[in-house]
DNA sequence: TTCCAGGAGCGGA
DNA sequence: TCCGCTCATGGA
């Protein structure tokens, strides 16, 4: 993979990136398509994510920030096209790289992702991007048009249980409110260097934060690659196309170790974007 | 109108 | 540990 510059443009080659798959593919709340790609807040800016022939554009940024911000969020240290390839002994992930190749998992901000997946609980895709916009408009920093940051800690500190209900999260305004609060007594940063159970442990003593909901943190923020949420839609998958069915959560964790190793969980999001590729009235 | 969603918490068995 | 119920909301 190389990073080569044009103006306040980052043009990366070498590695297929599909920006519709990787903003699309429920990882993330904050993008949209744009004229020509894909377009979202992240990390308290709104980019722009497109492919011109073989490459990816991502504009505006710079040299610096690239390095500094960008090339951990994409994840470019790690190459999806190799992990692909090792896709090739299991008929069903060979299957789902006819739609989903190019998916990369980012390193998105953990506080941001942690209250982003409360919301997410029982919840349909189109509804938490709507309610996640509120919480922006709301009580994030505005930084241009409008466009808002994802609130810090602090900033969403000052919202009520009723501030929230009237964002519409319904019953999970308690558990924002009661882990917002609980946050303030602790060093989520630490969750980094902790191995994958302490880490879900640590999570899960949070307000509303069960096994699913810490796996998806794990998965998206806190660079766990093993970590393998299980919603609804992976239910499905494992139990369509692998004849499996889970009895409990460990049963689960040693299936994923088994069948997909350290990568687990990036297999699991190419086979959630798969599955709700091929049941697109249902995913909306 | 009914169904359902990137589920978690709770009480009871 | 497991099971079943409840929770709020709105798009399809």
């Amino acid at each position: 993979m190389n990073i080569s510059y044009d103006g306040e443009k980052a043009i990366i080659s070498g590695e297929r990136i599909d920006p519709c798959v990787v903003f699309d593919c429920g990882q993330t709340f904050r993008f949209e398509k744009s004229e020509r790609g894909m377009s979202g807040i992240a990390m308290g800016k709104r980019i722009y994510v497109e492919t011109t022939g073989e490459n990816l554009v991502i504009y505006p940024t710079t040299q610096d920030e690239m390095q500094s911000v960008w090339t951990d969020y994409f994840d470019l240290d790690f190459s999806y096209t190799e992990l692909e390839r090792g896709f090739e002994g299991d008929e069903v992930l060979k299957r789902t790289l006819t739609c989903c190749s190019g998916m990369r998992l980012l390193n998105q901000e953990p506080f941001e992702t942690l209250i982003s997946f409360i919301v997410s609980q029982n919840n349909h895709i189109p509804r938490i991007k709507k309610i996640v916009a509120g919480i922006c408009r709301e009580f994030g920093t505005h930084i241009g048009e409008n466009d808002y940051a994802f609130p810090t800690r602090e900033q969403l500190s000052r919202a009520t249980v009723q501030d929230m209900k009237e964002l519409g999260v319904g019953y999970r305004a308690d558990y924002i409110v009661n882990t917002v609060n609980m946050l303030g007594q602790m060093n989520v940063h630490a969750i980094f260097e902790m191995d994958y159970f302490s880490a879900k442990g640590a999570l899960q003593e949070l307000s509303g934060v069960g096994p699913k909901v810490a796996d998806c943190v794990l998965l998206f923020a806190f660079k766990k690659k093993n970590a393998f949420p299980k919603d609804v839609w992976i239910k499905r998958v494992l139990s369509e196309y692998y004849d499996f069915t889970p009895k409990n959560d460990r049963e689960l964790v040693a299936f994923a170790n088994e069948k997909f190793g350290e990568y687990g969980g990036i297999a699991q999001q190419y086979l959630f974007h798969y599955i709700r590729m091929q049941n697109p009235v249902k995913s909306k």
